[in-house]
RNA sequence: GCGAAAGUAGCUCAGCUGGUAGAGCGCAACCUUGCCAAGGUUGAGGUCGCGGGUUCGAACCCCGUCUUUCGCUCCA
């Protein structure tokens, strides 16, 4: 077992390696000690993470007949936050007991005397102390949350003891001021979630792009939160990427959608190269506040099945919550027939949410494409690193490679690259062995070597060495273009959904 | 946030009881080269995470701090 978690611990930090040495991730700000929980893509990373996402865009969007894309801000108007939860539901205090280490948040502490108060027969001194809590919570004073805990002589269970630590305010959102002049600056949020962009567009989208329900609204685009604890490399970043669809349907029908898209989100994993063995559903027993039915998609990291892709049944919580904040109505007019042949009318719409974070995505593709094996047999035998992406997210697709620089074979490889690199992202190498400039490949995971060798001069074919296998086939120079982009093509990933 | 471990070249790591830094791989240039990291020559690259302290002298000892990994905790 410590074995095991040994093992575990070694494979990402192998992989956190493979990935900052040959372009993948680099820690952010790195010569200045870097910046906790916060990474940059690299060359041959955003490759990856560009591919994932157009290949998500456009599984939405374009297989979609009814799902239609926005972009929208980072920035929202403050009540966007206040309508959604996240002002109310991010600002916990809390508080830690120092002898057990375990941390409760200040005010359910104080919920709880109230309520032994009531069931004590003394229901007055429940509503004093609850009324004395709310103060201190509207007034921001985390000395009083913690003088009322002090005064009631609260004790942790676990310790049972009355050591505290201070009260501290854990907000979750980021905030900044709009406005040149601070004292004039309202305060904003970074969003903590994509989400709110479609639902206060929802209409400008259905209108404007006359869209029935049901329909969906897909958009890609940064969130941040303020983590308290940030692990496991990009796992669980203060700035992350969202890639995310809302979709809106008739009340009552939302369960046959949300079972709907939760077998069209685990699809697209497997057709992306995610085996299914390191897939899995994980139903939610505790739903969030806006949820009725939700569900995980996870994948076996290095550090255990974890999440990927959440898909929540969110009711009509977010659309009324929207409605009653801004006092617009977000109703839709269904002019369908029910049974008794008369319209649906108006209504707010369901929400079925799906919703992968880019970056998880993207680790779980490179934790997957990670490939440590030893070829050949005795003597042979040797270690080999490489990166078995799918085609179709690959960073690099092809690698142009004369046997030899001499000769005219690299003037020739010179001309193939060059036809090339107007169809796919295409590289060209002629430094040292071969056999060397096919393992640079292998590590960042391109999956086709073209190489140039003297039968070219002669016949104009080439060699096109396999990734993953290391085998060689000979095809024409005029056949490469439609061979490999048919390949690496995301028409090969969309058959499969 | 608490606890544990770690931080030396791009990567993996040596560096003895304190005496002002090394290896392998990789990288660059040139030569060589008929297919899987394997030849030759030359070269670049580190104020040892950062800041203090002790000392004649610190990569090494002490304190602080930052970052990473692991375990709790928290959270979607």
């Amino acid at each position: 077992m410590a074995e095991q978690k040994q093992d575990t611990a070694s494979a990402l930090k192998d992989i956190i390696s493979h990935a900052k040495e040959y372009g993948f991730v680099f820690p952010s700000s790195e010569i200045y000690d870097g910046l906790q929980a916060v990474y940059d893509y690299g060359q041959n990373g955003v490759e990856l993470k560009n591919n994932l996402k157009a290949l998500w865009w456009k599984a939405m969007t374009m297989l979609n007949d009814n799902v239609v894309g926005i972009d929208a801000s980072i920035f929202m108007h403050p009540l966007t936050w206040k309508a959604s939860g996240h002002v109310d539901s991010f600002n916990d205090p809390m508080i830690d007991n120092k002898d057990s280490k375990k941390r409760y948040r200040a005010d359910q502490l104080l919920e709880g005397r109230a309520e032994e108060y009531e069931k004590a027969g003394t229901p007055e001194k429940g509503k004093a102390l609850l009324e004395a809590m709310a103060k201190a919570m509207t007034d921001d004073d985390m000395s009083g949350l913690r003088q009322l805990i002090l005064d009631e002589e609260i004790k942790c269970p676990i310790s049972g003891t009355g050591n505290w630590t201070e009260v501290r305010q854990f907000n979750l959102m980021f905030s900044t001021q709009v406005g040149a002049v601070s004292e004039d600056a309202s305060l904003i949020y970074l969003r903590p979630e994509t989400a709110q962009g479609i639902f206060v567009n929802f209409l400008n989208v259905q209108k404007s792009g006359r869209m029935k329900v049901p329909f969906g609204i897909a958009q890609i685009g940064k969130a941040f939160r303020n983590e308290i604890v940030a692990r496991n490399f990009i796992f669980r970043m203060r700035e992350f990427e969202q890639m995310e669809m809302q979709f809106f349907c008739r009340p009552g029908t939302e369960m046959q959608w949300y079972n709907a898209w939760k077998e069209t989100r685990l699809k697209f994993h497997k057709a992306i190269g995610l085996p299914a063995e390191k897939l899995r559903y994980h139903d939610h027993e505790k739903l969030a506040h806006y949820a009725n039915a939700a569900v995980d998609i996870e994948y076996e990291f290095p550090f255990g099945f974890k999440e990927m892709e959440g898909i929540h049944s969110r009711t009509d919580f977010d659309l009324k919550s929207h409605q009653g904040l801004s006092k617009k109505k977000q109703q839709y007019f269904d002019a369908d027939l029910d049974e008794n042949g008369k319209p649906y009318g108006n209504y707010i719409p369901y929400v079925v949410e799906t919703s992968v974070g880019a970056d998880r995505l993207f680790l779980a593709v490179l934790c997957n494409a990670y490939t440590n094996e030893v070829v050949g047999e005795g003597e042979a035998a040797k270690e080999r690193t490489y990166l078995k992406f799918h085609p179709s997210v690959a960073p690099i697709k092809a690698a142009v490679l004369p046997l030899v620089k001499k000769d005219g074979l690299a003037e020739k490889a010179q001309d193939i690259y060059h036809s090339l690199k107007r169809s796919f992202n295409v590289t060209y190498d002629d430094g040292g062995a071969i056999g060397k400039r096919y393992t640079r490949q292998d590590l960042v995971g391109t999956p086709f070597c073209i190489a140039v060798d003297y039968q070219t001069m002669e016949d104009n074919t080439v060699t096109i060495r396999h990734r993953d296998s290391m085998e060689q086939e000979r095809v024409a120079i005029a056949d490469l273009r439609e061979k490999i982009g048919f390949a690496v093509s995301m028409e090969r990933v969309f058959e499969q959904l």
